[in-house]
DNA sequence: CCGAATGAAAA
DNA sequence: TTTTCATTCGG
C-alpha cells in the first residue's frame, strides 16, 4: 500500500482493483496527476472520463450461466500482464519503509490490513482519522504533496453484480465479498479484497507505483467530496458518506485548496434525502462513528455503552461533501449550517427509513441491470434484482446486511421515529 | 403517482 | 399478521 517512492512527481496512476475472490475482475483505474499543481496551484484541468473499461469480462455474458456458484477459485490475482514494469506490492510488504510523510508520524501505517490488530490507542486512531482518511495511500508522500490526481479510467465491474457473485463454491475461505471484518476475532487476512492502485507517472523517468488499500478506502475527490469504491461500506466502516469513484475524478490531497474550499457537493444521492443535522459534518460524523466502533469493540453487543456515539451529532446520512477533516473549518461550517437551519432543525423531521439490505443491494446494481436489459421496465429490473438477491448466499448478503444493520442502528438512535408508519384508519382503530 | 423487488419495524 | 416504506425510474 505504501507508495514505493517515486512519489515525487508521478502524473498518472493506474488503479487496479483486485479481489481475491474475483481474480478475473481485475480492474484498473488510471489516475493522472496534475503536475503543475504540485505546489498548491489552483485549478487543474482534468481529464474527463474516457471509459475504456477493460474489465468486466463476461459482464454481458449474461449472468445466467455464471450463477454465483461456480467461479474459478481465485488463484491468481498475481500480476497483471499489462503492467510489466510495475512494482507489484504484495500485501505482505505493507509495512515496508517509505519516505516518512510529515503528517503521519504517529500511527505510521495502519493500513488496511493491520487496521485492527494494531489496537492503537483510540485517540490516536481518532486523530488519525480526523486528519486524514487514514489510508496508506494517503500517507504516502504522493498525498503529502498537495497535488491532485485524477482518474482517467476506471471500471465498475467490481460492483457489477451482473457478474457472478464471487462466491467460491468452496466457501471455506472467506466471505466472498469484500466485507471487512467487523469482529475483532477475524484475523487480518491478506486474501481480503484489496484495492490495488498502480501509479503511472506518465513520465519515463519516474517509476510506477503501486499501492493497495481497502475497497472502502475513502478518497477525497474534487467536487465530489469523499468517494470510495464501496461508498456504502465506507460509510459504515469509516463513517464517511461517500460517493463512488468515477473516471475523471480528481483526488485531492489533504490540505488542497480545492478540497478545503469545496462546499457542497450534492452528489450524495444516498444521503441527500435524509435530513441533515447542523452538526452533520463529516468530521463529526467520523468521530462519532469511530466512537461507535470503539464502543462496539469494547462491549460487544453490550446495550449499555452508547455513551459517545449518541452524543447526537452523527447521522448516518452524513453531510455532503464537507471539507477536509483536518481543517478546523469543519466546526465553523457545522456551526454555520446550524444557524442557517438547513433542514433538520426547522423542517419537520423529514427523515427516511434506512435502507434494508436488499435495498442497498438493489440501489447498487439497479443501474447495471437496467443497462444490461435495455428494454426492461424498472419493475422488471426489480424482479430480477429480487431474484438475484434470493440466489445470493449469505456471505454475499452479509455485506449488505451488516451495512443495513449499522444504518438502522444509527438511524434508530438518532431518529427513532423513522419507522413510524402513517396510521391508516383501516388498521389502526385502537389508537 | 404507481409499481416491482425485500426486509424491518410498527400497528 | 398486516401494513408501511425505504430506492429507482419508466409508464
Amino acid at each position: 500500500m505504501h507508495a514505493v517512492g517515486l512519489c515525487s512527481e508521478h502524473h498518472n496512476m493506474v488503479w487496479e482493483v483486485k479481489t481475491n475472490q474475483m481474480p478475473n475482475a481485475v480492474q484498473k483505474l488510471l489516475l493522472v496527476m496534475d503536475k503543475r499543481a504540485s505546489g498548491m496551484n489552483d485549478s487543474l484541468e482534468l481529464l474527463q472520463c474516457n471509459e475504456n473499461l477493460p474489465s468486466s469480462p463476461g459482464y454481458n455474458s449474461c449472468d445466467e450461466h455464471m450463477e454465483l456458484d461456480d467461479l474459478p477459485e481465485l488463484q491468481a490475482v498475481q500480476s497483471d500482464p499489462t503492467q510489466s514494469g510495475m512494482y507489484q506490492l504484495s500485501s505482505d510488504v505493507s509495512h515496508q519503509e517509505y519516505p516518512r510523510s510529515s503528517w503521519n508520524q504517529n500511527t505510521s501505517d495502519i493500513p488496511e490490513t493491520t487496521y485492527r490488530e494494531n489496537e492503537v490507542d483510540w485517540l490516536t486512531e481518532l486523530a488519525n482519522i480526523a486528519t486524514s482518511p487514514q489510508s496508506p495511500l494517503m500517507q504516502c508522500s504522493f498525498y503529502n504533496r498537495s497535488s491532485p490526481v485524477h482518474i482517467i479510467a476506471t471500471s465498475k465491474s467490481l460492483h457489477s453484480y451482473a457478474r457472478p457473485p464471487p462466491v467460491s463454491s468452496s466457501s471455506k475461505s472467506e466471505p466472498a465479498f469484500p466485507h471487512h471484518h467487523w469482529k475483532e476475532e477475524t484475523p487480518v487476512r491478506h486474501e481480503r479484497s484489496v484495492l490495488k492502485l498502480t501509479f503511472d507517472p506518465g513520465t519515463v523517468e519516474d517509476g510506477l507505483l503501486t499501492v493497495e488499500c481497502k475497497l472502502d478506502h475513502p478518497f477525497y475527490v474534487k467536487n465530489k467530496g469523499w468517494s470510495s469504491f464501496y461508498p456504502s461500506l465506507t460509510v459504515v466502516q469509516h463513517g464517511i458518506p461517500c460517493c463512488e469513484v468515477h473516471i475523471g475524478d480528481v483526488c485531492l490531497p489533504p490540505g488542497h485548496p480545492d478540497a478545503i474550499n469545496f462546499d457542497d457537493s450534492g452528489v450524495f444521492d444516498t444521503f441527500k434525502s435524509y435530513d441533515f443535522t447542523p452538526m452533520d459534518s463529516s468530521a463529526v460524523y467520523v468521530l462519532s462513528s469511530m466512537a461507535r466502533q470503539r464502543r462496539a469493540s469494547l462491549s460487544c453487543g453490550g446495550p449499555g455503552g452508547q455513551d459517545f456515539a449518541r452524543s447526537g451529532f452523527s447521522k448516518n446520512c452524513g453531510s455532503p461533501g464537507s471539507s477536509q477533516l483536518s481543517s478546523n473549518s469543519l466546526y465553523a461550517k457545522a456551526v454555520k449550517n446550524h444557524s442557517s437551519g438547513t433542514v433538520s432543525a426547522t423542517s419537520p423531521n423529514k427523515c427516511k427509513r434506512p435502507m434494508n439490505a436488499f435495498m442497498l443491494f438493489a440501489k447498487k446494481y439497479r443501474v447495471e441491470y437496467t443497462q444490461m436489459y435495455p428494454g426492461k421496465d424498472n419493475r422488471a429490473i426489480s424482479v430480477i434484482l429480487g431474484d438475484r438477491w434470493k440466489k445470493m448466499k449469505n456471505e454475499e448478503r452479509r455485506m449488505y446486511t451488516l451495512e443495513a444493520k449499522a444504518l438502522a442502528e444509527e438511524q434508530k438512535r438518532l431518529n427513532p421515529d423513522c419507522w413510524k408508519r402513517k396510521r391508516t384508519n383501516s388498521v389502526c382503530f385502537n389508537k
